[in-house]
DNA sequence: TAGGTTTGATAAGCAGATCTTATGATGAAC
DNA sequence: GTTCATCATAAGATCTGCTTATCAAACCTA
């Protein structure tokens, strides 16, 4: 016995203002009796008369004077949880954590996200730069909303859209500028350097080339892209690298890049998030966010 | 279309709080189904998602998390509105304002204000002290809440409750002190110093010694007690003053006090209210407070 | 003082909201 | 593949809250 309504609330407020039932009703949109009651009801919930009813004059009571301010309170604050509820509908807002894989994020981003602030100005954006496998588990533990991966990764709790394809290019000592480029047989025989394990770029370039990635290959491997352009440029072999990262890592190093020939290796890239997610107009909208970002990018 | 309740949101907290919709149907004490709707119901009036549904989980969607922390704000103030009403139903607490005659207050109210104190010391007491007439207008305007004056006021808006009886002595010169006393008919005679137009208390006297109001007094009259007490002092006539005021008034002056004869001239204290005011039982305690303060002066 | 007016309370009936139980659907676990 | 867990949906019962009609009290006017 003490169930107070929002309702009540509201026509006790109107009711203060007006002074007068009729008008209060009114007022609420609803008739008089109706308000009385739902006054009536209210008293009797909190167990204390809210108005002293005199002939021709309402009148708010010592305990109804100590109350008002605080349903003033409580009603504000429900209207600004609407409120919330009305530009949340519209606008993407909120924080909003994107995952993306190393060999992706130090080239997509910078557009990527430039292109997003502007349009999403009150979007409260956070990175998580891991590999897949770790960006998989912590999607579906809900530490993160979506990440942007290679495809495919094939979760069934997960949706995936194709964002672009890639194509890999060939880095080799500027030395070898003129040298024909070596088919994906050819590869197998030279010295490739690749990024460490688990990495899904390095499956996809050794499954270009054929080679089992179970192989030992003592020493061939590093950290980073950079790391790997500048191996090449000291000549220490030759390495695959997305198209998207050629422009960065190339730029100051003394190596030459050469597209390969039909059929070019490449690579999917595209967002995943759980199919359970409400967010899913919204990761579409930011997939073409990042499409935009990525084609302004050649 | 945007019609929260409260109900909404302390299921909402609920299934925040259990992360299981049955859990927390249980916990709000109803079936599984209510909760799943009126929750649903609320995304909806809201135009948001606040949940995520997977299999196994339950996980607040980011404007559900923006939403909690408010609601829970809500909740609580909602539950001090409650607390407030709980507390206003046993005890006298808020502001009292209280309207007390001049020939009463400088009395009865020390000792009075001190017991009611004590046993409300959440009560905030404001006294009022003025002339009958004007205390009847503020109460009829709700400026005041009740007043302690002589009864009857006899007003049909008004609640009266009689306290107490109090006799009125004789005041004389301390020269006079053996003689015998005198009767009402014998103070015709006599120059009796009354206090000016308007006090209830002068009226009170004058009816007492049948003499018309209306006939002229020149130089009789005084604005207090105190200083009627002093004029007697000084030899300039005698007076009538109220039991109560006795022991202040007389202490430290150079007059004799007497008792009159039966009938003797007396006063009804009471306690008056607007008949519509909520607080009827409050006053009947009140009143009460006031009989121990005046029972406590002899 | 009598009759009309204002205003809030009460009554009866209806519509919609909200709950319950029963059942369905989906994904996880064994 | 079967069973279990869990949330959604459906159908029906009950309660709540609204409406209109009416009453009662008190004020106002004449």
């Amino acid at each position: 016995m003490m169930n107070l309504t929002l309702k009540q609330l509201r026509y006790f407020e109107a009711l203060i203002h007006h002074k007068h039932f009729g008008h209060a009703a009114d007022a609420s949109g609803i008739s008089q009796p109706a308000l009385s009651m739902q006054i009536k009801e209210m008293e009797e919930s909190l167990g204390v008369p809210l108005f002293e009813r005199a002939a021709r004059q309402v009148r708010l009571t010592r305990f109804g004077e100590d109350l008002a301010p605080r349903v003033r309170d409580i009603l504000r604050s429900v209207g600004e949880v609407e409120d919330m509820a009305r530009l949340a509908q519209h606008t993407m807002s909120g924080r909003l954590r994107i995952g993306v894989i190393p060999t992706i994020a130090p080239y997509l981003l910078p557009s990527f996200i430039g292109h997003l602030k502007q349009e999403h100005p009150t979007l409260d954006v956070h990175i998580r730069e891991t590999l897949t496998p770790r960006l998989i588990t912590e999607l579906a533990e809900g530490k993160i909303d979506t990440a942007i991966v290679a495809l495919p990764v094939s979760e069934p709790a997960f949706e995936e859209v194709t964002i672009f394809e890639e194509d890999f290019v060939l880095v080799r000592p500027e030395s070898d500028a003129m040298r024909p480029v070596p088919s994906a047989a050819d590869l197998q025989l030279m010295k490739l350097l690749l990024l460490e394990e688990g990495h899904c770029f390095r499956d996809q370039a050794l499954s270009f080339c054929n080679i089992r990635s179970a192989l030992p290959r003592d020493g061939l491997d590093g950290s980073s892209l950079t790391t790997l352009v500048q191996l090449v440029a000291a000549g220490l072999g030759v390495t695959l690298i997305p198209q998207m990262a050629m422009s960065v890592e190339t730029h100051s190093a003394a190596v030459s890049v050469a597209q390969f020939p039909e059929p070019r290796p490449k690579r999917k890239i595209g967002m995943i998030w759980r199919k359970t997610s409400p967010l899913t107009d919204q990761f579409h909208q930011l997939a073409r966010i990042v499409e935009i970002a990525a084609n302004g990018m050649h």
